[in-house]
RNA sequence: GGAGGGAUGGCCGAGCGGUCGAAGGCGGCGGUCUUGAAAACCGCUGUGGGGGCAACUCCACCCUGGGUUCGAAUCCCAGUCCCUCCGCCA
């Protein structure tokens, strides 16, 4: 949620800022700013009200105490509390209308964040590693994964539907040693802590992160009469881990690592990646998330799209970084990096992560504030996540970058420990 | 699924219609004492919002939401969560 008093104050340049990343809610600004003032003007009054029935209380209170009757002491009729729940609820009605606007108001891009209306417009930052050069064509990951009985999409088709798919055998295994890698990797070398947390989570929790209640159609949620949902990331659990919490600032930056299977309908993508691995309704990821104090918050971004990073140099993958333009970039972040891997079947970078800093956006909706020396007043806190990284697409990663002429592929060294040793994934037998 | 019990400040725990934002203890902070520390003693010590340069002041908050009342932490209703027992179960 953005600052009600930076929209009150500073409503302008929210509007520019907003302008920037597409959206124009010129309406929807100037509703918050009126309701605001509402909002101020009902308070004292209110306020008032309260005080002179304290009072009242107080006095009848103390005559009879004193023993005498204080019948003459009570209010004609209802007037009294008649006024005060007028205004509560004029009050609530205005303070709920208010939310209820700006939870629908996108994060405000960072100033080094640059300008521009989609994809085209955004910028890579740095490359690593080399695209390996075959002396034969390579495959892409829906033809290799299936040739070696790795990967079925056909019969999770018979159990679940269109973006599904099966593991099988060796694909499973390096599913679960691409797990293990990097939880193992960012818990030990990086100072993570790990987190299994629940993969069904409440509505409020989706608030937290800003996934509703905005984008409600990108969710899978339970059916019956449960408040809950599949969780689309595990960035919904981890943001609210501190929910409603004041952290000691001096222990900041709270560093977690969770792995979970992320559930999403994919709505509005029909048509797109619908081949193979890449755009699934269920798919795994190895989330990282951050709780900083808001001066440490961009230096810790950069520290922890690093961690993502290394995941890619550990597997041999060669990558780019890519920094969204303000039109690109998701609902609650101020700043995004995506990496995008090299998958030589398809000739192109694929996103494989994505690093944001949403600053105090989630903070804000999910009440997590700290106090910077364990003492004083308290303030939002601002929180980051990357993915490092998507499991699936760092699979087809390693499948396509690692195939060879017989159709066999290499597993990456820093993998094998994680496959039992394994060295040479050959096509399954039984 | 059935039957009970509970939810109060950082923690423990009293309060069960009238200045209660809330006794007492622990913890924390400051002081006295001490060469230093401990112990002992004294004082301070919740959060959010509004107003004032400030000393300060006002309002709200005792799980959440309703209700009763001049007045609710206390009474009533609904919900959530936790605990115990029985049943079922990975």
């Amino acid at each position: 949620m953005l600052d009600p008093a930076q929209v009150r104050d500073h409503l302008d340049e929210v509007e520019v800022k907003l302008a920037e990343r597409g959206t124009h809610l010129p309406a929807e600004l100037a509703a918050i700013k009126a309701l605001d003032a509402k909002r101020r003007a009902i308070i004292p009054d209110l306020e008032e009200a309260r005080r002179a029935r304290k009072a009242l209380g107080a006095k009848i209170a103390e005559a009879k105490k004193a023993g005498e009757s204080a019948d003459d002491l009570l209010p004609q009729g209802h007037g009294f509390s008649d006024r005060i729940k007028h205004q509560e609820a004029a009050l609530d009605a205005v303070e709920q209308e208010r939310r209820r606007l700006l939870l629908r108001l996108p994060n405000l891009p960072h100033e080094s964040v640059p300008r521009g209306t989609g994809e085209k417009d955004n910028q890579e930052v740095s490359r690593w590693g080399e695209p390996r050069t075959f002396e034969f064509t390579p495959k892409a990951h829906w033809d290799l994964g299936p040739a070696l009985g790795l990967l079925d999409f056909e019969r999770a088709t018979k159990m679940s539907g269109a973006r599904f798919a099966v593991l099988l055998g060796a694909g499973a295994r390096l599913n679960r040693a691409l797990i293990n890698f990097m939880l193992s990797l960012h818990t030990q070398e990086h100072g993570y802590t790990e987190v299994a947390p629940p993969f069904l989570v409440n509505d409020q929790a989706l608030i937290g992160t800003g996934n509703l209640p905005k984008f409600e159609a990108d969710l899978f949620k339970v059916a019956g009469d449960w408040n809950l949902y599949l969780v689309p990331t595990a960035e919904v659990p981890l943001a609210n881990l501190h929910r409603e919490e004041i952290l000691d600032g001096r222990r900041l930056p709270l560093s977690y690592v969770a792995y979970t299977p992320c559930f999403r309908s994919e709505a509005g993508s029909y048509g797109k990646d619908v081949r193979g691995l890449i755009r699934q309704h269920q798919f795994e990821k190895v989330e990282l998330f951050k709780f900083t104090a808001p001066g440490q918050s961009y230096d810790e971004h950069e520290q922890l799209t690093r961690h993502a990073e290394i995941v890619l140099e550990k597997l041999g993958l060669p990558y780019r970084r890519i920094v969204l333009c303000t039109g690109d970039m998701g609902f609650a972040a101020t700043k995004t990096y995506d990496l995008e891997v090299w998958l030589p079947g398809q000739g192109t970078y694929r996103e494989i992560s994505s690093c944001s800093n949403t600053e105090a956006f989630q903070a804000r909706r999910a009440g997590i504030k700290f106090r910077p020396d364990g003492t004083g007043k308290a303030a939002f806190a601002h929180t980051l996540n990357g993915s490092a990284l998507a499991v699936g697409r760092t699979l087809i990663a390693v499948l396509e970058n690692g195939q060879q002429k017989d159709g066999t592929v290499v597993v990456p060294d820093a993998l094998r420990p994680f496959m039992d040793g394994q060295e040479v994934i050959e096509p399954r037998r039984s």
